[in-house]
DNA sequence: TAGATTGTTAATCGATTAACAATC
DNA sequence: TAGATTGTTAATCGATTAACAATC
């Protein structure tokens, strides 16, 4: 019985279930349970099916699912079924690290064009891209139908840098600034801050 | 009325409130609030207020909290008031981002040795470290007592290296390969995987 | 068929929010 | 004092788990 309204929380999951199925997939694998899922990834069954559950029904009594259809369905369901254009935002190391990745493509994400507003970068080439001044993010993200892009500037520009972004009708960030930024509601954010997760773990140590 | 077990989402938000005073503080601010921090952070003040309840009181009715008193508190709860050796593997892209990336130094983290198996990296020279073979790996752990690792290596390898860290004593992991790996219960895991978030953000897209 | 596993319901568990007495 | 904000309690909300009928 799918429903139209996932929890936030649920659909923050689906990514991780996607991983693990493309992984088995690739290993040859045909089929798998939510009992094998809930070893691999240390999410209990129940939930992963209960999880499932919400955007339809993929599997089958008494055998489980069929990996290659339930990584398609789920794909279908996050929208990567195609590739996304991304814009990248900053050509530090940070963001020639990000533009060398080979990891996006088979996520459904290319980066497609690199900025930054350091005139000595603008003009560079990194991974078959030129670095374009930042000046011409608008007209290019425009140009390009771009919805998507990564932050790797400073945190003292990332909130300046948002309201670009934004104005230029880009539709989900991806901040790596360790700062939080505003932007309107519709405008999604998601923030990686590897200073924070290590911060997490010590609370643990010692 | 602090109790001695936080939840851990609740341990996993301290890091963002920590991250907020010290930019509050390096404005020169020195009194917040736990509204002001709501507005900020877009976590509700009774959340703050509540989250902060598990581990002591650090305000003054009427007032708010003193930034830098608050910040030292937060510092001391997540053992971070210490700066922690931290072992970087894999020196690819990645790699080499994370060891040129100065922001782990302000929030309490320092790389102190790179590894990598392959034989045309090692002895290169990084953010003035050397990269060392991976076999070298248990003995420089236990050496320098580090406790905490970044794992940038390929998803391949990726289960192999956890191996190798937890057996070297390594008791906070930070993988950034794309894959769940497995270690025992007592070891801390956290990962990035910057396209799960992408995928994160376009199921609200189209 | 017998065995296995789904999808779903109901129960449980835990997190968030609202409200307010205490008090700076 | 009057105004503001904390820390905490109780209520609400939402997520997870357990259990099992359905069925492959």
């Amino acid at each position: 019985m799918a429903t139209n309204e996932a929890p936030d929380i649920v659909v923050g999951r689906l990514p991780i279930y996607l991983r693990a199925l493309t992984i088995m997939a690739e290993e040859g694998q045909e089929i798998t349970s939510s009992q094998e899922l809930s070893k691999k990834l240390g999410i209990s069954s129940a939930q992963i099916r209960k999880d499932l559950s919400h955007f339809g029904e993929f599997g089958k009594q008494g055998t489980g699912y069929e990996i290659a259809y339930l990584r398609d369905q789920l794909k279908r369901i996050l929208h990567v079924e195609r590739t996304w254009p991304v814009a990248l935002v900053g050509y530090g190391d940070l963001g020639t690290a990000l533009a060398n990745y080979a990891g996006f493509a088979p996520k459904g994400f290319e980066i497609v064009a690199v900025f930054d507003s350091a005139q000595d970068k603008v003009g560079q080439q990194i991974a078959g891209k030129e670095v374009l001044d930042l000046t011409e993010f608008p007209a290019v993200v425009r140009e390009r139908d771009i919805k998507v892009a990564i932050v790797a500037v400073p945190s003292s520009a990332a909130q300046e840098v948002a309201g670009i972004l934004v104005e230029s009708g880009i539709k989900a960030i991806l901040n790596y600034a360790p700062i939080n930024i505003s932007v309107p509601a519709e405008v999604q954010v998601q923030y990686i801050d590897p200073a924070a997760h290590l911060q997490h773990m010590t609370y643990y140590l010692e």
